[in-house]
DNA sequence: ATTATCTATAGATCTATAGATAATGC
DNA sequence: ATTATCTATAGATCTATAGATAATGC
């Protein structure tokens, strides 16, 4: 209600509007690309999951996509049709991909590291993309239920269980866990949660517990 | 990209545009409410806790509140000055008290009840609105952290170890499951998430593990 | 000639305000 | 006279489109 100063220090790579390359005041336009249409669509791919990934699919504008892709923005639409497309490709294609590579017995491993990168590699911020857009509204729930439950089966088959509805709902436990835990971290940026380690250590610890059998006895 | 039928069932009570009471075409205006400035400002609380619990800060348009409350939208900027001062007021003043006046002991049961009511009571909503925002950018990081820190350190005091660093990591991350649980059931709402006995045995079970001593042994 | 890119703008919101109207309190 | 409510609208976005311009390929 008083002051609150814009927010100053964003997620991360992403300061208050955007910070262009390193905006040097006045420079020929930038090398004025030459025409691509392959080299355009990857640039908008790559905003659009960095942009999605940061503040969320809401908050995202269509402007500030093309313009951190250096690129107008008539040609976000006749690319990706609209702003729904450019996501579906940028975000859930890419997470459907990463997921398909995946071996699955380091999987939580891996999911967790891609969830505690804080140099946001491109994983990282596939994933937090998609987390991020679960807490949105905008985005299709047809498209995240089809990813959730991508997931959901991959995790699924980590769990010590005979019976599936269990196993189901003990992998969606671990799911929500890493969801939760990359939104505490995405917001509290230096909060308890900083240090990936400490985190990994207790997750791994906890996580038997969870997915081992109902009572070790 | 294909179809994508506009999302025909919504988290909750909150249809579509909005089911106002059972619009009956016509009727003469809702008993035209005497003028009364406290019921007024109740009316937009209480919508806008429930707007902001189910679709999110960002997705809750003002109009939409003071539709959902049956008053004229100016009357929110009057009352509340913008759409974060009722936010602020509907939401993070009622968190507050909230934990305010929750015993210690039963913390943990009572948190994940509110996160797993599906009649979506009084707690409930204001806890998921709190929770949804966590995921939003507009609404001040200052507020989200003033109130993370209170959960933070009720949570912490559930932990038992001597380590103030080592409890409020525990916490944390105990909390961070509750709100990825919370948002999980807020997208899938039929996913393997729906029933709350099984979510809470599994919860209270696999929650020993993390807040006692690191190791059992 | 084809195709990538840009300009300009329509059209739909959405937040917020200024100022008029109407209901109470005295 | 005070105060609650409503009307009308400014001003800022934001998504999306139509159509012009300019660079390549032949």
């Amino acid at each position: 209600m008083t002051s609150q100063p814009p927010p100053d220090s964003w997620p991360d790579g992403v300061a208050t509007p955007l910070p262009q390359p390193a905006a040097s005041p006045v420079r020929d336009p930038p090398a004025a690309r030459p025409r691509d249409s392959a080299a355009t669509r990857q640039a908008l791919v790559d905003a659009g999951r960095t942009l999605f990934a940061t503040v969320g699919y809401d908050a995202t504008t269509v402007r500030a996509i093309a313009d951190r892709a250096g690129v107008n923005q008539a040609l976000l639409f006749r690319y990706f049709g609209n702003k729904e497309g450019l996501f579906a490709e940028a975000v859930l294609g890419e997470a459907l991909e990463l997921l398909a590579d995946a071996p699955r017995h380091d999987l939580l491993e891996r999911t967790l590291a891609a969830v505690l990168d804080d140099e946001q590699g491109h994983a990282a911020e596939i994933l937090m993309a998609v987390l991020r857009a679960a807490g949105s509204s905008q985005v299709g729930e047809a498209v995240r239920i089809r990813l959730g439950e991508a997931y959901s089966a991959a995790f699924a088959s980590l769990v010590d269980t005979d019976d599936p509805a269990d196993a189901a709902v003990r992998a969606d436990l671990l799911l929500a866990w890493l969801l939760g835990i990359a939104l505490n971290r995405s917001v509290l940026r230096a909060g308890p949660l900083h240090d990936p380690q400490v985190i990994t250590a207790h997750v791994l610890r906890v996580a038997t517990a969870l997915l081992g059998p109902p009572r070790p006895s």
